[in-house]
DNA sequence: ACCGCATGGCGAAATGTTTCGCTAATTCTA
DNA sequence: TAGAATTAGCGAAACATTTCGCCATGCGGT
């Protein structure tokens, strides 16, 4: 029954998917100009790391309609809370609320931001009880 | 000027912090001991593990009173901070709160963990104003 | 002093990740 | 349509991480 697993995605890997969250579905050509931008990747390296990144499953593409088009499997935010609970669990043993207080303390947050902090807050005590 | 490298601990590495995060400073026997309990580690991979890190500048020992002794570099808040604003950087460019919220949002919470959150939270209003 | 066991360490193999050289296919241009 | 340029892909090299085989040292018992 295993779903798609939760491969977690390497260094380069991750500079990858950032930038198909960036551009959303691209070509190659497109995902190179931005990764060469940023560390002067050759293109060979490019196409080889979409890829090995399509054997894990990170990213897909359309086959039959365009084979060349890459786009990432997870969104940001369902690769984001992947990763952080890979985190959690590696660091804190699983005591998400320890992180989420180091995060908050060592963070210049905004007005707003403290605000946006404290609504979910809201939802999480009443949800609860 | 550069102080202690930002080294990223790998997968392993960090299990092995982890076990010198619950035992406090250990002799490779007792590190191999945990080690080898979570995922069958032959002993000298634990003993080369920790000479690397020791490489790396991810553990220490006191060379005169006690060559034996491996302790970790950072507590577990201090490498866990690090290992955050880097998650937070590649996967979010920066935007810690999205985290945040994220983290809270998908955590099962007690009702005490909230409220120190709710804690920090004023604390940090109040400094800002 | 000698043997056997417990401990630690080095170097090299096994495995995983990242890079690139070289080739194939397609498109553009003269 | 031939030649050049642009795009994609494979396999193997370069590099990093993880594992382990084998040796060295030190200690306890005989």
């Amino acid at each position: 029954m295993a779903k798609t697993r939760p491969i977690q995605p390497t260094e380069v890997e991750l500079q990858m998917l950032r930038i198909l969250w960036e551009l959303g579905p691209s070509p190659v050509r497109e995902i190179h100009a931005r990764l060469n931008a940023d560390k002067g990747t050759n293109y060979s390296t490019t196409v080889k790391m979409l890829s090995v990144m399509l054997e894990k499953g990170l990213v897909k593409r359309n086959e039959e309609a365009s084979p060349h088009i890459y786009r990432p499997v997870l969104t940001r935010e369902a690769a984001g809370r992947r990763m952080l609970s890979d985190l959690i669990e590696k660091v804190y043993d699983g005591a998400a609320m320890s992180l989420v207080l180091q995060a908050l303390a060592s963070t210049a947050a905004t007005k707003e931001e403290l605000a946006e902090v404290r609504r979910v807050l809201d939802q999480m005590e009443r949800k609860q009880s």
